[in-house]
DNA sequence: TGGAGGGGCATTTTT
DNA sequence: TGCCCCTCCA
């Protein structure tokens, strides 16, 4: 490929645009050298880079080289002479995904990589198509986009206006409506009657509209906008929509399990004309139900890429199973895993790596002695000289971080959380640009409203108030009615002086924005209004970290031409620049986790009600189990050398201790990819304990895996009297091992009796059956417990 | 108007 | 148990 090659861009010009395929185009694909980006791909990348025509579905299994196989199309295409750079439509999911995609394709073709204009997320480019348009959906071109905290003021706006009761109809729930309808592609008007009326009395579908008018007269749109007001252009607009069908020759669409309704609707749309389109994707790592990826017009539940091949017939299916990242216990194990799931296209991953460890599972008394196992792993793989930023601990819910994190603290592991608020996502990040949005545009209602009292300038609720009875009934700005009211005596002295000394502030950084650059601007707006002060002052632990985040906000502006263009790009794409050069343990949840991968995976927590969640089997059922499988499953297979399952015996939920079963995922794995670990010196005591544990567990532990467990347990350990590794802080074990033997023959504990329990502390005995007994603890209430897990008091 | 304390609540989360 | 939101009071 010529790199220098100076090709016009054929799009938004006249210039003469070879078709595709056209013997100029075919010339110059012969003039090209061979193509070395070919080498080294298996048969079945290599067949799924050529496959360049119709469509085509990418079954690309955990760890097969799916980016590549997307990089490579890509750089083909463009190779072939098949496609321009700026002819090739390429959506990803992540800002990252696009960013890496981009520094790949540059890698294999050179600089002409920068002409793909048209990669990107689904959202950035639905952005960039609605800027050109935005007039013929009732937005101007410099609307703005919303984020997640601006939108449920503006709905908490709307449910007032409504004269609905905010506190009884939360704007939280509202908007999660709202978010679902817009992710199945629903308009005010297309929602069906009963979901409309399930909010506020029927009032849903209202407000809704009453929402989406709001956003225009704001001149703002939300994320889900973004799509739904792209499919609006493009029905509206046949002609537009044939444009822009034109322009995509080739369409590429990366993690295709997680496309929501909406996001399907626009890929059909453009792609019903050529067909050209190239979904990358793999059922096996939908993990996104919850969040719009699945359930269609009709209600069903049914997968996008489930029903890919209905939907594009005569669709090449290619199923990409070799994998190249994790050896073959980890990859057997997680294969048997899924295997248990149903609504799969099924693939079979393979790997010609060795089988190396297999994945091992180790049960813990409690989450804090599960805390304390996983330390001690990874201090014991740092002192073989295993590189702590190829260890991940992988949670299902982010509550189970704050003991893996004290844990890591004691220890002095460096770790970090990844994950959490996104970069402009936190507040003030939010604050900072909503001062620099309203510089830019003095009529950005929703950001002066954010900052007018902040930090707090005693501009409270009551001048709000006023300021926006003026607004509504003038019809003008919030900035603009406060330029009047302060010129009446409406308000009080105090504020109204307030109010006008930061009215004459914006005009000033207004003017200076005109001279100054934007980051000049930045810093000067964020000293002047004292907003850089108000973390200054403030004591919290964290008012370091958000000025550091402030001083990186400043540092970013400094790459944009202008405020203008910065504000523009931020709300879609902003992120904290991680100049981390220390190694660091990874922290997050499995969520954040897919399209990682490390050498040592632990996966802590792998208990009946936490994982599966509960919650998850509730609302969903069966679908939510298959998706709390898969989600195991992406977990598993992020691990090249070494996955680590942990289970604990007992886990405090919303502060309460609950004991618990070890997941049905245990079970599920192969019994030959899996060992349980040998049991820790100070273990024992668990084990003695889950021995005795059946009143408590249902019917899961008879399952062939719990069994397992238990089998190698009785092997390793020596029925409950295992030296306890001195140091333990743990000291009345022993007694408790002591008892476990003494309740063997029968329980010692009278009625009336009082006990100590580790965990809920000293408690009256109230019932005693069998080895069970009926406890009212002082401070934990009734509760019913083992004897063995109890010491006699007096 | 704003800080302090009580009540309710508590998955996963790109854009 | 801890956090966040809301209300109450100074």
């Amino acid at each position: 490929m010529n790199q220098s090659d100076p090709r016009p861009d054929p799009q938004d010009s006249l210039a003469h645009e070879p078709a595709a395929g056209s013997l100029s185009a075919r010339a110059r694909a012969a003039v090209a050298p061979q193509s070395p980006y070919l080498n080294g791909l298996n048969p079945e990348q290599r067949a799924a880079v050529e496959a360049t025509e119709g469509p085509v579905l990418v079954l690309a299994g955990a760890g097969t080289g799916k980016t590549r196989v997307l990089t490579t199309r890509i750089a083909h295409l463009i190779a072939t002479g098949k496609a321009y750079p700026s002819q090739i439509l390429s959506v990803t999911f992540t800002n990252k995904a696009a960013r890496e995609m981009r520094e790949r394709i540059t890698a294999v073709i050179g600089p002409v990589a920068e002409g793909m204009q048209w990669l990107g997320t689904f959202h950035s480019i639905g952005t960039k198509i609605l800027r050109r348009h935005a007039e013929l959906v009732g937005l101007r071109s410099d609307f703005t986009i919303l984020g997640t905290d601006d939108q449920l003021r503006l709905m908490k706006q709307v449910i007032e206006a409504e004269g609905i009761d905010e506190k009884r109809w939360p704007a939280r729930q509202l908007a999660g409506h709202i978010d679902g309808w817009k992710n199945r592609g629903l308009g005010p008007d297309q929602v069906p009657a009963g979901e409309a009326g399930a909010f506020a009395n029927g009032k849903g579908g209202r407000l809704y509209r009453a929402y989406q008018e709001r956003l225009k007269t704001l001149n703002a749109v939300d994320f889900g906008d973004l799509l739904l007001e792209c499919l609006r252009l493009w029905r509206e607009h046949p002609d537009i929509l044939e444009q822009y069908q034109n322009r995509f020759r080739y369409m590429l669409v990366d993690e295709y399990q997680d496309t929501n309704v909406a996001q399907y609707l626009w890929l059909r749309l453009l792609a019903q004309a050529r067909k050209n389109l190239c979904c990358v994707g793999d059922d096996d790592q939908s993990i996104y139900g919850w969040r719009g990826a699945e359930v269609d017009k009709r209600g069903a539940e049914v997968d996008n890429i489930l029903r890919f091949e209905h939907d594009f017939p005569g669709a090449t299916v290619i199923r990409l199973e070799r994998n190249y990242r994790s050896t073959g216990h980890i990859l057997s194990a997680a294969s048997g895993l899924i295997a248990k799931n149903q609504g799969r296209l099924g693939k079979t991953l393979r790997t010609e790596d060795e089988p190396g460890e297999k994945v091992t599972i180790t049960g813990a008394w409690d989450s804090e002695e599960e805390a304390r196992l996983i330390g001690e792993e990874i201090e014991a793989l740092h002192a073989k000289k295993h590189s702590l930023s190829e260890i991940a601990i992988l949670v299902r819910i982010s509550a189970q971080m704050r003991e893996i994190e004290d844990r890591l603290v004691t220890l002095g592991v460096p770790y970090r959380v990844i994950g959490g608020p996104r970069f402009y996502e936190r507040a003030e990040i939010r604050d900072a640009l909503a001062y620099l949005r309203v510089v830019n545009q003095p009529a950005d209602d929703l950001a002066f409203e954010r900052i007018v009292n902040t930090p707090k300038r005693g501009l409270g609720d009551a001048t709000i108030q006023v300021l926006h009875n003026h607004a509504r009934a003038a019809r003008v700005p919030l900035m603009e009615a406060a330029r009047f009211i302060v010129e009446t005596d409406e308000l009080k002295p105090k504020p109204r002086g307030t109010l006008r000394d930061l009215l004459i502030s914006f005009g000033r950084w207004a003017k200076l924005s005109e001279t100054m650059s934007q980051s000049e601007v930045a810093q000067t707006v964020l000293e002047e209004s004292g907003y850089t002060d108000m973390w200054q002052k403030d004591k919290s632990a964290d008012a370091a970290g958000r000025l550091e985040n402030l001083k990186e906000l400043v540092r970013s502006m400094e790459e944009f031409p202008d405020l203008q263009s910065f504000l523009e790009h931020v709300s879609l794409v902003m992120e904290a620049n991680e100049s981390d050069t220390v190694e660091r343990v990874s922290l997050m949840t499995l969520h954040a986790a897919k399209g990682l991968e490390f050498d040592t995976v632990f996966l802590p927590g792998w208990e009946e009600g936490l994982f599966p969640n509960q919650r998850a089997l509730d609302e969903s059922g069966r679908a939510g189990l298959e998706e709390e499988r898969r989600l195991a499953h992406v977990g598993i297979t992020r691990a090249r050398r070494r996955a680590k399952i942990y289970f604990a015996s007992n886990r405090r939920i919303h502060g309460l201790w609950n004991s618990t079963v070890p997941s049905r995922f245990i079970d599920d794995l192969p019994e030959s990819n899996v060992e349980v670990a040998e049991a820790p010196a100070n273990f024992s005591y668990g084990g003695s304990r889950f021995d005795r544990m059946q009143p408590f567990s249902g019917s899961s532990y008879q399952t062939p895996g719990w069994q397992r467990a238990q089998a190698h347990r009785a092997s390793t350990d020596d029925g409950g009297y295992s030296a306890r590794r001195s140091g333990d802080r743990r000291g009345p074990m022993l007694i408790e091992g002591e008892l476990v033997a003494k309740s063997t023959g029968g329980s010692g504990f009278k009625l009336g009796g009082r006990v100590l329990h580790t965990k809920f502390g000293p408690g009256t005995i109230e019932a005693v059956d069998g080895n069970k007994l009926t406890v009212e603890f002082d401070k934990a209430g009734r509760k019913m417990v083992l004897d063995s897990f109890v010491e006699a008091l007096g």
